[in-house]
DNA sequence: TGTACATCAGTGAACGCGCGTTCACTGATGTAC
DNA sequence: TGTACATCAGTGAACGCGCGTTCACTGATGTAC
């Protein structure tokens, strides 16, 4: 119904886009519960006023927040799963886009990593239940490798989940490694490293599995 | 030199004390960031001004609280390490210990979970320089098994890695499973049966590791 | 196209409030003789 | 044991400051005719 969208929403949406990124660069350096109107309209250049004309309150700006990041996250996931090719370069392949993604969406990253223990229950519970949706698709990908032949719908359940979690560790890994006060390029090819030799591990558990 | 504290020591350590517990109560729903001096003044029982007598400042508040978390968890830690049995009783104990322990220190390990990528560097940094030192103590006792005969010193560590990552995420699913607003037991068991799972399949890749 | 009215994103001033930190102090505990 | 002085954990008042939220407003954009 809405198609072109007039100058006053163009508008609407620039100053929306101001808000989240002025929220999102501060959050590099405190939780979001320690953020403030103010500073958020500050930094986007606005009124303190004006932030309520987006939304009621921080934490609806941080629940937008977690939606944008796990959008970013959902593709780059896809793009793992539905790619072909035997468990080594599959496994090169989960790493470098983990790797990569860490680098090109940093501050989604880092605010996914604070905010998912945080002090703040609705931004919490968006991203827990986002994470569990991972599980799902991955599990659902499991379940139509060859090498998943026999496993019951628990054992996969349990295999997909020790995936995202072994995703979320080596991500926040990364994380650490960039935001270390020197750059440091060693490390973060020592942590791709790491994760590679667990993968190859899990890997080879779950071609020896038989069973629960 | 100083084996009999005097009344005065005594007092002192005691409102120390009332400032920890004080200040891990509140942490329970907020990030270390956001929290107040004179919050945690008001809640210990004491005047604003008298927490200056104990800490510079709330990050080493902070940091006095990971060092207790951290002091119990290296207790629980080698109570698993050091016992004997085969891999399906070390599993089942380990993942045991793990349980009650968030049963029993809910307010320290939810601090950790919180703070670990949390807006205050110098707790993060300590949590994640204790949590390397867990990696260590790992890497030791695996060494000392049979299983791990001809395995290169880096692989120990990236196991080592692998079972001390596995152990904060199923700490922090216990902790999420405890704080969920209806008590849910099936969660928990939910959560104790899957990790035992995933143990088991670390394992079996263990067990068929050619080396890297 | 032109005009008259409606909408509404953004403003700037105002409010009361709790904050962190400082300061000179008090009075119980500790110590020297 | 008694006395005179030192220490120092904790107090309460004071400060200036930035906060969240509200309000009536302005003026550009949108719409009906």
């Amino acid at each position: 119904m809405n198609h072109t969208v007039g100058a006053r929403q163009a508008q609407k949406q620039q100053s929306r886009r101001a808000l989240l990124d002025a929220g999102l660069g501060l959050l590099a350096d405190q939780n979001l519960a320690s953020l403030g109107v103010r500073e958020v309209t500050r930094a986007a250049g606005l009124s303190p006023a004006a932030f309520y004309r987006h939304f009621p309150d921080l934490a609806a700006l941080g629940v937008a927040l977690v939606e944008e990041s796990l959008a970013s996250l959902h593709v780059m996931i896809r793009s793992v799963l539905t790619g072909a090719g035997g468990a080594e370069e599959l496994i090169d392949r989960a790493v470098d886009v983990i790797q990569q993604h860490v680098r090109e969406h940093r501050p989604h990253v880092r605010f996914l990593a604070r905010e998912r223990h945080g002090g703040v229950r609705r931004v919490r519970e968006a991203i827990d239940a986002e994470l569990g949706r991972f599980a799902e698709e991955v599990c659902a990908a499991l379940r139509l490798q060859s090498a998943s032949k026999g496993w019951s719908e628990g054992d996969l359940r349990m295999l997909a989940e020790l995936y995202v979690d072994h995703m979320v560790s080596t991500a926040a890994a990364f994380l650490e490694a960039l935001d270390a006060q020197e750059a440091d390029p060693a490390r973060e090819a020592r942590i791709a490293a790491t994760a590679r030799l667990q993968l190859r591990l899990i890997s080879l558990g779950r071609r020896h599995w038989q069973g629960s």
